[in-house]
DNA sequence: ATGAATGCAAAGGTTTTGCACCCCC
DNA sequence: GGGGGTGCAAAACCTTTGCATTCAT
């Protein structure tokens, strides 16, 4: 087990601190390179408004919501659209430089009647089924791993994607 | 370990099967009557437009979206209107009815960068910082479970909601 | 030149808010 | 009568789409 890295300060904390400057540069050209190369393999046009909305991307502490990143990419490069910045997720997630994190698939929250019993989900990805589990091995590992970084867990969302056996 | 429960099948299919319209009747009375108590407890009115929606989210096989039941309310009462349904909702969650289910606590996806390395997030509650983590033992648990369900995993969202020990 | 990429504006969908009216206590 | 609750309409958001134009190769 390991930290990997923690963020989302307040908004302004990471702005340009000097001090990891170069470290940025340096992330910047590796992800501009996966980009560049996922544009020659895919036949598609290199682009000066992905480069700049990639740019933003990295300045961020790895996490980070669209409307957030649109907000920055506008803030330092008006002329580029919102049509644009969304177009780009996308291909950034297909390129290997930006992963889903933290949410569920589509955005909508799931709501649920229930007395608060705690229960996880098990998602199937072929007809949509939600399945509810409880296991306790997974709530002790859990329990375990929390108190031992110091955190006291108050709740948790825990969704398994998977395909089922009556799969179509 | 148990399955508590499936569902969401084709939207229509559970409307009204009059086979299991006795246990729908005891608990739509046995939510009433939370909600009713939760009224009296916090003082409010009691309202003809919540119970009708209540009933409208008990007519779910639990899970549902705000669209879904909004929906699902408009069809039956045409007079509620939709802000009526969306204020009720951190009521009846208040008052215990429902949980928030699935999804993020803002619905907002939220992305990072990164190669595919799979890891999970704790989320302070208290400065919302997001830490990551990778715990081994719960992978394993995890699969341990899913397969003996007959599933095969494709991915999952694993979130711990904490107070971290800097909090403020 | 050809197809990809873009900006703009408009549309779509979800959720919130302002406000006058209504209802419960 | 007073404060909570409601419906309606408008606004606020977030995201997507259509389209004419620009850009990269």
């Amino acid at each position: 087990m390991k930290v990997l890295s923690c963020g989302r300060q307040a908004p302004d904390t990471q702005t340009s601190g000097a001090a990891n400057a170069a470290q940025r540069k340096k992330a910047t050209s590796h992800w501009a390179g996966k980009l560049a190369e996922h544009i020659r393999e895919q036949d598609l046009n290199h682009s000066r408004s992905r480069e700049d909305i990639l740019q933003q991307i990295v300045d961020f502490d790895r996490h980070f919501t669209l409307p957030e990143l649109l907000k920055k990419v506008q803030e330092k490069f008006p002329s580029i659209g919102s049509a644009t910045v969304y177009r780009s997720i996308p291909l950034f997630v297909a390129a290997g430089i930006l992963q889903e994190s933290l949410a569920d698939q589509d955005k909508l929250s799931v709501y649920e009647l229930g007395e608060g019993a705690h229960h996880d989900h098990i998602v199937c990805l072929k007809c949509g089924t939600i399945f509810e589990f409880h296991d306790e091995s997974i709530e002790v590992a859990q329990e375990k791993l929390i108190s031992k970084l110091g955190f006291k867990a108050v709740r948790h969302h825990h969704v398994i994607y998977a395909d089922c056996l009556k799969a179509r």
